[in-house]
DNA sequence: GGTCTAAGACTACACGCGTAGTCAAAGCAG
DNA sequence: CTGCTTTGACTACGCGTGTAGTCTTAGACC
């Protein structure tokens, strides 16, 4: 599983969610699971999960008469490659001034912070070894 | 200066890093600086810049016969909604997955880490506070 | 068995983007 | 002053995306 994952778009994105959260679905269970979240025509999202399927993100295994679709690609590699392609296009590919930034910008509980920095400590295990 | 940012694209993009770095300047002198970085035809970029223009992202300061460009939106501002829309596309909008997901994924220097602890505990006391 | 319906297949269309060509105006070279 | 060059203005075009309509086909209903 999981081949490079294609790009995909932001509409293209709310489908995948759905089937990563469970699958395989048939189209009519995208429509009804994406109900409410965005308004779209059934049309529409048949056309997303059209697509999906010629870009290789989708599989579409039929059953019957109809199609049920699963994720060809996993959610964390393609946020891996998303997550790299923002560092590389606003932080010039440095993790550092990337994390910085969210540090600086986000909303963090007391938690957060304590789960970081036990994060940030394994880390530095690795690193000075 | 910076009113809200408008959508920049990749390519566009390149062309802000420019005048960012260096303002005002001439069509020419972008394309000049963005030589050997991006391999555009002058026509290209111009069209960029008209661009950039049309959508408030830069101003054109009429000087004699030529432009000199200048940037109408800050980069921090654009980095902050780039970033704001990136957390939520793909944290759901929530900043301790995506801190751990790049402290996981990125490489980090054992100074990195001393900065981020340093960073967290200034936030630590905010919170606390 | 003919008709309605639901799913899929194919088609559409405007807009953004990456990439660039053509046309026009205005100064410099001779 | 007349033509070349530089700059800007307008135009182009194929592809992706958001959004959806029409055509077709195969089972469900009566």
């Amino acid at each position: 599983m999981t081949p490079t994952p294609p790009s995909i778009s932001e509409a293209e994105w709310s489908v995948m969610e759905v089937l990563w959260d469970r699958h395989p679905r048939t189209a009519a269970e995208v429509v009804e699971a994406l109900d409410g979240d965005r308004r779209w025509s059934p049309r529409t999202v048949k056309t997303l999960l059209a697509r999906l399927v010629k870009k290789g993100a989708l599989t579409a295994e039929e059953d019957g008469p109809r199609y049920r679709y699963a994720p060809r690609v996993s959610r964390d590699e393609c946020v891996l490659a998303e997550g790299q392609s923002f560092r590389e296009r606003f932080f010039k590919g440095r993790t550092s001034p990337l994390l910085q930034h969210f540090v600086e910008q986000g909303e963090l509980s007391a938690d957060d912070i304590a789960r970081l920095r036990a994060l940030l400590d394994e880390r530095s295990k690795e690193v000075s070894e």
